[in-house]
Formats: structure tokens, C-alpha cells, sequence
DNA sequence: TTTTCCATGTAACTCGTTACATGATTTC
DNA sequence: GAAATCATGTAACGAGTTACATGGAAAA
């Protein structure tokens, strides 16, 4: 949640934008990276209008709906260091819910296995392949694309290898 | 939750097991790799048990509190070997919450860009540690904890080249 | 003219967490 | 005698998702 406020928040320091903008900027370029969805977003602006963090300008464009402008204010402005410094200096653990099913694969006939993790070699290569499209961005925005893309080659390279191991030993 | 219900199956199939049992096996050999807490242990188990994966045996141990010991029943079986074939055939997505502070590390100035982010190093090499202490296993649960290592090793390698950059432009 | 895009949200739900409750028993 | 362990849970809460609602404008 924090990290979610803390990407809204540098975001609108970098240009403030209204809702659809923000969510549609982070579908575009960084759904491969983070996860936030549409009402989850709205929700978080809302908060941080609440909270005094942003604060809303209203405006219109031709006949268009009428757009929530929002647009960092200084309190906003001090909770963003905040939250930089504390995302920064933190790791957070993640957990691989693929990992569980390889718990259990010695249960299987490895041929069995191997069919299974070819499905899976698949999808690694068509996320690897999404990550790969995305066009450069300028700044440091660019170091999520790069480690989430460094991160597939890992997993990729992972499986392959627990995929020859298994071919080997059949 | 479906990842869930696969790991305590195949736990119980390899042997049954009464609630804390199970918890207490995955808290000590699992915890790096997976998230499970103990109220959602005993909430999926009764779940398991209404929908006939399990049934449960009572049994008593001395004079200490009666256990519920849950065992696998057919219907668990087959349920059993359709997660475990969903799980290998698919690939679930990762999202890095840590990732979204590099992407603002660009406002910061590289001193102290570099000083938060050592902080994080030592989290990682913590973490690395940690799952370098487990016991080795015996089959392939032996995979999630050597898949988790080598991603430790990925995230410790990454984060200091990322260092090691921001140093030389410093 | 039907679909997609723009732009905002709400409501209900799901999954999971935290904190607490219970009570005996073994260890320090 | 106090603290940790064994063994079970419940209740309240929290974050986030899904599906739905609205309604005009542009594109096909």
C-alpha cells in the first residue's frame, strides 16, 4: 500500500496528471512491474487527497468528462521522501507461489513433469518476450523494466536447467 | 489460496499430520519460501475437510490438548494431482514492491541513494543467509529452498551492480 | 451504428493477517 | 514460579479485486 502511494506520489511529482492519465501511464509501462489496478488507484487518490498529500484541480477538456486534476502538495511532496527512503533502505521477501507444484514433482513420471514445465517454459518466454517490447524510458524508471526483465532471463535460465536434469534423469 | 491447498495436500500425502504439525513444518523448513500463517493453516484444512479432501482423526498424546490428524481421502487425491498440474503449467507473475523505489533513485543525490540502498544489501545478504542455514531436504521439496537461493544470489548480484554504477557516477 | 475510448467511480467480495483466547504441560 | 511449548481456534480488520454503473465522444 505505501509503495502503491509511493509510486502515485512520484509520478505527480514528476507532472501532475489526473486519474485515467496515471492509471493508463502505469498499464502502459509498468503492468509487467507492479500490479495496481484501477479502483485501487482511484481509491489511494482519494485517500491522499484525505490525508492532504495531493489536492485536486478540476478541468475540462472540450465535451470530454470533466478530469480530478491531482497535484502534489507540500505535505505530499515530504511523504514522498518518506517513502522513498523507507522503500529504499527496506527488502521485502517474496514468495514464488510457481515454486509449491515443485515440491511434488517427484511425484510424477518425469516425462509427465517435463510436459507440464514446457507449458511453463512457454509462458516465461511470452512475459520475457512483453518485457522486451516495452520502448526505453528516459530516467531511472528504467531500472524497473531492466530488473524485472534481468529476472525473467533468471527464471527462464532456471528452468531450463531443472528441465535438462529432468531429461537426464529419464 | 489454490497454491495453498496444493502444499498442505502434499504434505499430507506424504504423511498425515494434525494442524500444528504441518504449520510448524513449514515455519521451520518453508518459511523463505512461502507465506502460510497458522489461521489460514487451520481455516484451509476445515475448508479441505468439507469439501472431502481430508477427514480427521482425534487422537490424544498423554494429557496434552487432543489433536485433529488429517488425512487424505480419494476425492484429496485427485484434487491433489489437478493442482499440482495447473501449478507446473502455468507461471504466476512476480511483482517486486522494492522495484518501485528505483524508480524515483534518480531524485535522489547518489551519496545517499548509495547509503539507502546499502541497507538493503545487508537485508538481502540476511536473507541469503537465512536460507543457506536450512537443513538440506530430501527430494524435491529441495527445489523450492536451492530456487529460492540462487534468486537471492540474482537479487544480491543485481542490486550491486546497481551500486557499483551509482558509485562510478558519483 | 456499433464498438472502443475517455473518465469517473461504487459495492460486494475474497483472501489473508493480526491480535486475541484457552488451557494444560514441560522447561528454565 | 515464570516462561515457553503444545494444540486448537475466533473475530475483527485490511488491502485489493471483480464486476458493475454511468454517459458522452470519437472511431470503425
Amino acid at each position: 500500500m505505501d509503495n502503491h502511494k509511493l509510486l502515485l506520489l512520484g509520478l505527480l511529482r514528476h507532472q501532475k496528471m489526473h486519474g485515467y492519465q496515471l492509471f493508463e501511464f502505469i498499464e502502459r509501462n509498468l503492468a509487467t512491474c507492479t500490479d495496481l489496478k484501477k479502483p485501487t488507484a482511484y481509491f489511494l487518490l482519494h485517500q491522499m487527497e484525505k490525508d492532504g498529500w495531493v489536492r485536486i484541480e478540476h478541468a475540462q477538456k472540450g465535451n470530454r468528462p470533466p478530469r480530478k486534476i491531482f497535484i502534489l502538495t507540500e505535505a505530499g511532496e515530504k511523504a514522498f521522501w518518506q517513502l522513498l527512503s523507507e522503500n529504499l533502505s527496506h527488502y521485502f521477501p517474496v514468495a514464488f507461489p510457481s515454486d509449491i507444484g515443485l515440491a511434488f514433482i517427484d511425484q510424477l513420471r518425469p516425462s509427465e513433469a517435463i510436459q507440464l514445465l514446457q507449458i511453463r517454459r512457454q509462458l516465461l518466454i511470452e512475459a520475457l518476450d512483453t518485457v522486451k517490447d516495452i520502448p526505453t524510458h528516459s530516467g531511472s524508471t528504467q531500472l524497473l523494466i531492466e530488473h524485472q526483465k534481468a529476472f525473467l532471463e533468471f527464471e527462464l535460465n532456471w528452468l531450463e536447467a531443472l528441465l535438462n536434469s529432468l531429461v537426464n534423469s529419464n
